[in-house]
DNA sequence: CGACGGCTTGAGGTAAGTCAATCCACGTGG
DNA sequence: CCACGTGGATTGACTTACCTCAAGCCGTCG
């Protein structure tokens, strides 16, 4: 079975075979462990090598001279935790493990390779960095146009997709390890408010959630409470022939 | 005077003057004007060629089913409008301009050689790309984390900044063609709530804004109150020894 | 001059925050 | 095996930042 990083781009583009061996290659090599809330790569940082996440999940954060704390995005296997390391001087953010999560180092090195190539791996890269501004653009419509029940929907609905994409569940139940404060510090809410949208989504028969599993029960109505549409996902391999191998995401989108 | 894009590109490093003309050379090709509110491509669209902004003001937003309306982000001089269309299908959201505008068009394919390139240039889009991706995450931050008043604040500082690295302005005054309206649609509040937060901001001897010009009154204090770091701006020449000469952006970081 | 788009001001309403108590699940040590 | 402590979840009463609705104003352009 592929790794999550080849799996996720190959929603975006098929490989050769030569192609998935580089990249499987690249991430056997060094890997690390992380525990819970542990930080993968701080603020200020600069790291000589990349982060892909392999399992588990984490999180990119500010914390604010108040004390606050906001994420901007969670991490998904397959996901860069530090794109940027290989060109920018430092970190302007950190990122931290949710649950225990697994990461492989990438030198900044062989990113570059990757990134100067003409093939596929390169444009699929660049897809990776593309769709992570998206997601974040939809964050955005997230707290600017969306109360805070539709956006909690939309959040947990994003990452049911998300989590298909790369293969971490086949059914609609997820493994969460996430606090109801990191959720608040995520959608810009109280842990108490979220406390009590989430006991509106169970109320409608939405979602369960507890002990770190989170089930939607009824995608299509969460999809339509959410407002979700999923263009910005970009889950349409734009480049290639469909081909019958069966999209993994493909029947929620 | 270098044009706008390559301006801001150098904000990161130093091109050769073949790398300038090269740069020059593709944006003198063919330029298009823009009306006021004029969208320059659109949601599901897909456009041969990338848009660079030459002059005015630009915006990224979203359409949302109840008519509402998001801006994600402003666009200014030397800003990309739309890096995805050289490897995504279709826009996930759309681009206006706000006032009158220019655009230079750079084919799909010029923009592949560019990105496939080993030199500065595509080491700088890259860079742009992150950077963008970096002025989201702010923005996240803003709407999470930080009232209405400060989020303003903190909106109009990133501005002054930012035009400041194209050499849009060199004192403390924008040409802002923008409406309440829009501001509102950009930091998620309504146009009444804007007009009472800059009205505080005028009271605070912060700015003046009439007939689309903001003056920044008293920049140090301004920043001050947004809680303003620039780290996220990346405008640190992270791969060039400094040479000499002056940081356009620099005074304000 | 009148009309229109944008800005301002005010009064009242509401979603979400704050503060505080309680509860529950789970792990740890006696 | 139970007592206890701790971190997270829940619930409730009260407060507040921002929204809604509505009226009035002001500059600009035909």
């Amino acid at each position: 079975m592929a790794n999550p990083w080849t799996m996720k781009m190959e929603q975006f583009t098929r490989f050769s075979e030569e192609e998935r061996q580089t990249l499987d290659g690249l991430i056997s090599k060094r890997q690390q462990q992380h525990q819970p809330g542990e930080d993968i790569i701080k603020e200020g940082e600069h790291s000589p090598d990349c982060h892909v996440v392999l399992s588990g999940l984490a999180c990119r954060y500010k914390l604010l001279p108040d004390g606050g704390r906001q994420i901007m995005a969670f991490l998904v296997p397959g996901d860069l935790c530090d794109a940027e390391i290989f060109i920018l001087k430092e970190m302007d953010h950190s990122v931290a493990a949710l649950g225990p999560a697994t990461t492989a180092l990438v030198s900044g090195h062989e990113m570059r390779e990757l990134l100067s190539g003409q093939g596929r791996i390169m444009q699929a890269l660049w897809w990776g960095t593309l769709t992570d501004l998206a997601v974040l653009r939809e964050r955005i419509v997230d707290h600017g146009r969306r109360d805070a029940y539709v956006r909690l929907a939309h959040l947990l609905y994003e990452m049911l997709v998300r989590y298909r994409m790369v293969g971490m569940t086949t059914d609609e139940t997820l493994e969460f390890p996430i606090t109801q404060a990191d959720l608040g510090d995520a959608t810009g809410m109280t842990p108490m408010h979220v406390s009590r949208m989430l006991q509106k989504l169970r109320d409608e028969k939405l979602i369960t959630l507890k002990s770190k599993s989170l089930t939607i029960l009824d995608p299509e109505r969460l999809k339509e409470v959410a407002g979700f549409n999923p263009n910005y996902l970009h889950l349409d391999r734009a480049h290639d022939q469909r081909d019958g191998i069966a999209d993994r995401a493909g029947d929620l989108i």
